[in-house]
DNA sequence: CGATTCCTTGAGGCATCTCAAGGCAAGTGG
DNA sequence: CCACTTGCCTTGAGATGCCTCAAGGAATCG
């Protein structure tokens, strides 16, 4: 378990309960086993939310956004461990991350695990599922989380009168699948440091876009998690980690990691085997 | 080169020429070098082409085939080697595939190249330039080819009075995300005989689709290409190639792959390690 | 017909994987 | 409160799959 950590100066879970200024969660649900089968009653307002310059209302007009609004997405909380949906469930929500972290996860047949992306505050997920009408991935929590469910047929709807919506919902799939073809290269040309260090470069530039210090994080997924998601095998991200800390490009002690050579690191993302 | 290549079972491009029934290429344009920089005025209509099941009309009613055809996409001819857009391009239009076979490539700063995908007739190209307004990577012609350009600001105009046009769209979309997703799968945790059997069995699949022959066909790309692609070096992809005609699962011939052993080829994508 | 490009194959090297052991922190139960 | 378990991480040592380098063959082109 990877709960309540202690002393951590930039964690977006903690800070989460004082600036969420949409209503307020009753007692009763806060801690309610079964809340992720059944969405929440509680509403949730695009033009309040303090995310809505990261997530979907992203450069969209007031009368757009209250367009938003009147679909009052439904918050829902998910436990760390639990799937906010399945491989192979059928699509009928994409889902905006308002706090905590996610996974998304493919299974072989032989049960080899794929993860494909992490996804933080703000950050979009499901757009995968549209194009066989039911979820292509799962999507896991990492640490206990809040959600909005959009509903994607009423989404859609409100999309088709306005060009603008339908726009920003266009670009964030398009930049999915841009994400992805980084993630490729990567995948495809990179070895292990430069893999590490282009994900934590990636990682510190969405803490910072949250308002968060880009140079100190807590890393929210294990070893084996990262290890998936870059294509290598656990003990190798360890043994790059402490590659990283000897070359004094960072400083690690398990899931909190400190960047202190930037430019260095940046320098390992690129490092061309000349 | 790879033109005009002999013998050749199922070639698409071979056969455009009497399968297309839009219009006729003048002969004057057809051998014309400098045909790719402007759109070439002849016009298409998607209610007659004879890829409208696979391309962007499928799936559409009577009325919206007749909207698209209003936009009369022009078509384009690109030569061997030819690029269709290049990375970082401004972004105006997305591209169908009308005959011939494309590489979309990523290219890093140390000059690096990662081949994101190949496209055959029917299928898109040019969806992650939405993302920023500019082409993300850049699309060569791997043999003479011809496409449609499709202005995507007429189309999404179009797309604001038809729902279902709309949902086309963004289901290709999700389509590409969903392709990438299993190209990470492939490059994250599979080893080289699975990669290459995972590649040979989607050229295969696509190939039917198209009304070729699933278990015969022309590869396009160089071996190199295919490496980029999967993530190994040409010299692997060859000695792969070699050792699934050891295993009797293949019958190559340079670019001509005959698959002996469906259901073996299938087995070695599955080859889980155990 | 030489130049070029692409493919194949071999031999050796190396980055990463595999297997294994041990440490640390948190949780559990007596 | 302490012994024990469990989960996650680190590190070492040896194995190996793929890469690198190199040579040679086949087809194509000017």
């Amino acid at each position: 378990m990877q709960t309540a950590t202690r002393r951590d100066p930039a964690t977006p879970a903690d800070r989460t309960a004082t600036e969420a200024p949409v209503h307020v969660v009753p007692r009763a649900r806060a801690d309610s086993g079964s809340s992720e089968d059944v969405p929440s009653p509680l509403k949730t307002l695009c033009s309040t939310c303090h995310l809505k310059d990261l997530c979907l209302p992203c450069g969209l007009t007031g009368s757009d956004v209250q367009r938003l609004d009147s679909l009052m997405f439904a918050r829902r909380r998910v436990k760390e461990g639990q799937a906010l949906y399945h491989e192979g469930e059928k699509f009928q929500f994409i889902y905006a991350v308002r706090s905590g972290t996610f996974k998304s996860v493919l299974t072989l047949k032989d049960g080899r695990e794929q993860v494909t992306g992490f996804q933080m505050a703000g950050e979009l997920m499901g757009l995968d599922g549209l194009a066989a009408g039911k979820h292509a991935s799962a999507a896991i929590a990492l640490e206990d989380a809040e959600i909005c469910a959009i509903p994607y047929g009423h989404l859609s709807e409100l999309a088709s009168v306005s060009p603008d919506l339908q726009h920003v919902i266009s670009r964030l799939m398009s930049r999915e699948i841009v994400r992805e073809h980084s993630l490729m290269m990567l995948l495809g040309s990179m070895n292990a440091e430069e893999r590490l260090a282009a994900f934590l470069l990636n990682i510190s530039q969405r803490m910072k876009a949250r308002g968060y210090s880009a140079s100190e994080f807590h890393l929210r997924m294990s070893r084996a998690e990262i290890g998936s998601y870059l294509g290598m095998k656990l003990e190798t991200v360890s043994r790059t980690f402490s590659a990283f800390q000897q070359q004094r490009l960072l400083e690690v002690d398990k899931k909190h990691v400190r960047i202190v050579d930037l430019d260095g690191l940046t320098h390992a993302f690129e490092m061309r085997v000349q």
